[in-house]
DNA sequence: TAATTTAACGAAAACGGTTTCTTGTGCGGT
DNA sequence: ACCGCACAAGAAACCGTTTTCGTTAAATTA
């Protein structure tokens, strides 16, 4: 019970326990070529019996491939990311791919880092979470491994990006609230990341096609987090403006915007209507609900995993849409 | 440009590069033993200007250790638990070892089976945050592999197991509203998680102490999510019961209870205080903001990263305490 | 029946490192 | 000067697979 002989067994072990060569065994164990129904058995039962695993070291360094695919994360944490990491997972599980993860904390330089650990891993693929590198370096490590991006576009390289339309849902939200009689509508963005971007174009863009110009005091250029949205009303109204709806670039700027208000007497959505983006598990429990943009985050990343493993498999990918969809909830109503 | 010879530099290749044997590429490489100063320098020299990467496989299977670590996840998507993800993470970026992850759903056959997968991979060491696995289980993966479980407290295995002590942190909680003058203090629980059961035992216990008896109509069986304090809330008040505070066993419930509880014209904290548990990056930014027991998942994580190293280091190892505490905010005042 | 293809499988050569053994050299002790 | 010893570094064994290459026996063809 103390003193164990630690013997591994291996492929050899299997082999003399069949009566067959270790080469046998391999093609047994890969299918690679055909072998006797009876050998095959042996086998198998031998294997079995003496409960083998296969050395992945050995068969990564014989192969070359090692099963696992190396996993960019910019920001755990973040409800989206997050989301889209869970759906990555769960697509892999059943896959025997193992997921290797690393940071790049949306720093070029650590994501740069991050991503040659993972090469030097060897991994058979790579899945980018968000991203931060430019399109150069995307270009490089894209045409020496396997890659897909999940919830970013890369120009240059779309067809291997995994996104949803992010001008078309920031003009959704706002034609939401268009639809709903208001015409003074502020918008709290998310600084200069590239979804934040396109959502405030959606913004404008309804706008205009509304005939309702662009009051630039009423776009706050947040950070995505809660207190973004707690300075953007405070920016408004120190600036004297009225307006009877926000557009929030996502939910936690939305649920720091409906404090801020709160705190100064506006009610949502009484007084003022709020829509936010992400629909994050919380936001059906707030108070109000939170009306907000649903993006399939989940299945953006199950797709992420489902096309990488077939780029790595040398077939065809075809990256489908990924609709968003507005969740009408409590926090925005008719112009009262 | 286009058709690479593909040669891999090898150790073989620094060798000859420098005038030295693989052995002594291999001792500069590891340290392993002492050689001289210009031939290491010779060696180190090459290796800059090959940029050469040792081969993981090769050095896997001919030093046993993998330099990677699996980490075994329940719940990718809970506030807490990616907390402690984030925390792990965040202390092996830095190492040079990678994170390999594994997802067991909180069904103890696929988190068996995730173990596997991991074990599989002759990962050096593993941590699992959260735990679905039996005593039994754990002890035997223990004694075969450094371990450490962050977040959850393993009978027989407290040595290295990760955890604040929620029950008295639920405690602590019920002590808040009671010395704010509060005797009727309704309580979600979390279900038979392990931390919801201990936070619910320190809520008796500060009750019994101050004198109140329990009402069993004022403790609600949740199960974390927002629905819960929904459901929590109704329940009190289809029972015609009365109370002016409620702790809820995680920040989720207390959101589902304030919405229930504004729903039915009550408000909070005026009317009815509420206290939540994790501080989620939500809690700070509701209406109003949420009073809660902020646990120090972040660096749980971080610690058991180290100590998982520690361990794997054949160091000794000593698991620090990790206090919780009261944040005040907002939703609990003194009773009206 | 002899000649020729084919199918199954074993022997052995990679894969790229680490580690044990061995050997040659320079050193201090007597 | 002689012996033993420490020490640096090379040679070779080894880690556990996959895969190429032959080889043998069976199946097909003439």
């Amino acid at each position: 019970m103390s003193g164990k002989p630690k013997k591994n067994i291996t492929i050899l072990d299997i082999a003399s326990h069949a009566n067959v060569s270790k080469a046998t065994v391999s093609r047994v164990i890969n299918g690679t070529a055909k072998v006797n129904a009876d050998k095959k058995n042996a086998v198998l039962a031998a294997m079995k019996e003496m409960n083998f695993e296969p050395n992945v070291f050995a068969q990564g360094l014989a192969s070359g491939s090692s099963k696992t695919i190396g996993v960019l994360t910019q920001d755990i944490g973040s409800p989206i990311y997050d989301a889209i990491a869970q759906g990555v997972l769960s697509h892999l599980t059943p896959s025997n791919y193992s997921p290797i993860f690393a940071d790049g904390q949306w720093k070029p330089d650590v994501a740069k880092a991050a991503v040659q650990t993972l090469i030097g891993r060897k991994v058979d693929g790579l899945i980018a979470i968000g991203n931060v590198l430019s399109s150069e370096d995307i270009n490089r490590i894209g045409e020496q491994h396997p890659l897909v991006i999940a919830g970013w576009e890369v120009k240059g390289w779309e067809e291997q990006c995994l996104f949803i339309d992010n001008e078309q849902a920031g003009y959704d939200a706002t034609k939401h609230l268009l639809d709903l009689g208001h015409r003074d509508i502020a918008h709290i963005a998310g600084g200069d990341h590239q979804d934040a971007v396109q959502r405030m174009a959606g913004y404008r863009r309804a706008l205009e096609e509304a005939g309702v110009e662009v009051d630039e005091d009423l776009v706050f250029p947040g950070n995505f987090d809660g207190h973004s949205g707690v300075m953007a009303v405070e920016s408004f109204l120190s600036k004297g403006k009225t307006f009877s709806a926000v557009f929030a670039a996502n939910d936690m700027m939305a649920f720091g915007a409906k404090l801020a208000l709160s705190r100064r007497g506006f009610r949502v959505p009484e007084d003022i209507s709020i829509i936010g983006f992400d629909d994050q598990t919380e936001s059906a429990y707030t108070t109000p609900p939170l009306t907000t943009v649903k993006q399939p985050a989940r299945e953006l990343g199950k797709a992420a995993a489902s096309a990488l493993l077939k780029l790595i498999h040398g077939e065809e990918i075809e990256i489908p849409e990924f609709p968003t969809q507005i969740v009408v909830r409590e926090s925005t109503r008719v112009r009262g």
